[in-house]
Parts: structure tokens; C-alpha cells; sequence
DNA sequence: TGAAAAATACCAACTAGTTGGTATGATCGT
DNA sequence: ACGATCATACCAACTAGTTGGTATTTTTCA
């Protein structure tokens, strides 16, 4: 008495091996992820996402008591990631505020590898399907983007007193800016297919704060 | 025998009166527009569609072939829309070739008016969904979108060649890097519900054609 | 300590409603 | 009359979410 619960010639049966005893929630929230930037959330089905973790439908709505809810628990699980990976990154060796930016930026460029869906933003992506539909899920995305920027806000603050004190734009500003001119080169590598023209775009930010901080040389600073 | 065929609370029937006497097939696209720059495209459904259009399942389908195809289709006409909108714009009487690129920069600040659905890009929304489940879709978008940006690399290799003809950066990557302001942009203002961080967004760029320029001054040229 | 009680974690099968798409017929201009 | 345009009724597959139940862990308290 097999049953045949593959419905869909798009569900790939991969029950998804990382690590035996990882807990299902985070194996659920780490096959949103992957399936989230792959194929954007309103296309992400519940089935998609418990085969591709390897959970039952049952452990899905255990642990999330709607889609809706996982989309909340994904960004924040996002904010979560993300949020170790740059604490964790070099750059913030740097004794001076600018080069810790400058070293953000650079960072943010040698995450440019692999195909698309593994260097693109999952807030991002989800943001733009639901800030009009699911406003717990934008709410989610927004503080994810926020406040990230807001961290890397602490350092352009710090680096504006030291090289631009009257300049005329924000710290907060310009972290934000930061942000759109990676997720908007995201958007053109989707659609180019890759990854070079994201790269470019870091490019022109780097040196557009090369500029806001008079530094019209290459930037190579110490080290 | 009256038969209800609203199904769902979100289906607002309106039938649009967008003249009476528009072509189905425009009234089909013109409410594709609307509705997948609202909810994206996997969650735009066929029947929201047509109750948009105020138009029956059989004449949407006997004018596309498939939703995918109505996909390409929005793109391409997207890109139509947005090419004669920047045709006619004011910018283009400029003598200069940078002034016309600075012009063009503004009138793309001019155009955040209104609701977030209304000035976000269509093309933009939809790569983000469907770059690798719909490759037609994806090449519409990538052609709507470089294509757009050629239009404006004309300008922007012109005015490198008068003003900045020893610069490292190409024509081209400005024009892309623009695009992806303006598309990241679009994303941080749905994240916020307001334009104010898109608006923040064009004036950094600005910024940054002028340092590329050398033109550190206000920006306000001729006349 | 240790067994009973109570959460918690999980599962397979099911459901009510939705989805993109189709079959067939009506209407219209020429 | 006839092809193009549109409307109605319909469908098979799919969707998010439920159900009733079992296995496992944690808590309670004598």
C-alpha cells in the first residue's frame, strides 16, 4: 500500500540530509529560505517547503500556525542569519570608522558567489510580494532591512564626525542608500542571470563613498 | 438563476470603466498592472485579472495563451508604456548631454508621487518572482529593463565623452547602476509604506553623477 | 527516585475551497 | 455564412489548513 504523495512534477523529493538532529523548526525556516529566494514566497507552497525540509504537513502547522506566520519567523530567522554573519565579518578590525564601512562594502562584494538564489536577499524578495497583502510579513522585512542599515549606520555616524563632519547628507541616509543599491543589483542579476552587474553596482557605491569622504584615491588604505 | 461568481472576499468587483470602447486585450494588460505591481505575479490570479479588467475568463484566454504568456505580455507592454513616457518627457530638450542625464534623474524623482503600487516598476516586481520558474517572463523583464537602460547609456556615453572622457567607469554600468538605485530604492519605500527613502535614494545618486562629473556645484546649469 | 500526568512534537489522511485552463456556445461585423 | 471575439459552465489538480491520533519529552509530586 504505497502512497503516492508527490503530486507535482516540481517538488523534488529531497528530504534534505543537514545534519541528523537539527531541530525541525530550523530545518523548516532553513528550506524557506532556499525556497523563498528561489521561487518567491506566494509561489513557495506549504508542500514546496516540507519536502524540500523534510517534514510532514502535520510538523509544519505544529510549529507555524499559518503561512503567513512562517513568512514572519523566515525574515526573522533571516534578520538572525545575517545578523551573526556581519558581526562575525572582518572588517570590523578597523580602527577607523570609514575603513570599517569601506570593508562592509567590500564584504558585501565577496558575497557576490554561486548562483543567484544563494547571494540574493530573502527580505527583499519577500517584501516586494506582500507589503500590500501580508503587513505582518512587510513588518517583519522591514525591520530586517532597517536594521541592519541602522547597524551599519554606526559606523558611517562615526566615520562622518572623523572625515565630513558638515557634510550635508545623514549617516542614516546613506546606510540606506547602501541597501538599495544592493537589492536593486540584485534585481538586475535576476534578471541578467548573473552575478557581474551586482558586482558593478558595488563598485559605483564604493566609490561614490570614496567621494562623500574626499578619499579620491584607490581607497586601499592601511593594510 | 442568478450565479455569484465573487469567490473570495478580495475579489472586488469593479468593472473598470476605463473607456468604454478600449480594446480587451489593453484592458486585460492595463489591469495587469495594476494588480501584479499591487500583489506581485504568483499571487495575482487569473480571475483577479479579469474582474480588474471587468472582463470574462474566456476572452482572457482567448487573447493569451497562458498566464505565463499574459506575463510576457504585461512586460513587453510595460516596456512600451515606459518608452514613451521617457520619449516625451521635458529632459530631453536639454543641449548637454549630462543635463539631460541630471534631468532625467530628477524627472525619475518626479515620478514618486502618489501610492507605493503606482510609481514602483512593474518589470522590477515581477523578475524578482519568476527568474527561475519563468525564463519568457525573466527575458521580458531583463529586456524592458536594459533595454530602458541603453536608452539612457546614450546619453550618459555622450556627456562622459565632453566631461569625463578619461573615467574608468563605462557608460553602460552607470545606466545599470542607475536601474538598480531606482529598483532598490523601490524596494526600502514598499519596506517603509512611504517614498521619503526613495526620494533620498535619487538624490544620493544624484550626488554621485555630480562627483563623477566633477560638477560639485548645486547642479543647476544652463537656464 | 520514579511513575503518573501533562505538555510537546510529530504524522498520514482528509477537506473545503481555489487555481489555471478548457469545451462549447452566443454574438457580431463583414 | 463565417471567422474573430467574447460568455458560460465546467473540470482536474492543487492549496492552505484540519483532524484525530501516536510517539516522545518534560513536569509534577508522593
Amino acid at each position: 500500500m504505497i502512497v503516492f504523495t508527490m503530486k507535482k512534477a516540481t517538488a523534488k523529493a529531497k528530504p534534505q540530509p543537514p545534519s541528523g538532529k537539527t531541530p525541525m523548526r530550523t530545518r523548516i525556516l532553513d528550506a524557506s529560505l532556499a525556497v523563498v529566494r528561489e521561487k518567491g514566497y506566494a509561489a513557495a507552497t506549504v508542500d514546496d517547503l516540507c519536502a524540500k525540509a523534510g517534514v510532514t504537513k502535520g510538523a509544519f502547522f505544529h510549529h507555524f500556525d499559518s503561512k503567513e506566520a512562517l513568512g514572519v519567523a523566515a525574515a526573522d530567522y533571516w534578520s538572525q542569519l545575517t545578523g551573526e554573519l556581519f558581526k562575525g565579518a572582518p572588517y570590523h578590525r578597523h580602527a577607523d570608522p570609514l575603513d570599517r564601512f569601506l570593508g562592509y562594502i567590500d564584504f558585501r562584494g565577496e558575497l557576490l558567489q554561486g548562483k543567484v538564489p544563494e547571494f540574493t536577499c530573502l527580505v527583499g524578495t519577500m517584501v516586494q510580494e506582500t507589503y500590500e497583502t501580508h503587513p505582518a510579513i512587510r513588518d517583519a522585512c522591514q525591520r530586517s532591512i532597517f536594521g541592519h542599515a541602522r547597524e551599519v549606520a554606526k559606523d558611517i555616524e562615526a566615520a562622518k564626525k572623523i572625515h565630513a563632519p558638515h557634510a550635508a547628507w545623514t549617516a542614516e541616509s546613506l546606510a540606506l542608500h547602501t541597501q538599495a543599491v544592493l537589492q536593486g543589483s540584485f534585481i538586475l542579476a535576476k534578471a541578467e542571470g548573473s552575478v557581474a552587474v551586482a558586482a558593478d553596482g558595488v563598485a559605483h557605491l564604493r566609490r561614490y563613498v570614496e567621494f562623500l569622504f574626499q578619499k579620491n584615491q584607490t581607497g586601499k588604505t592601511n593594510q
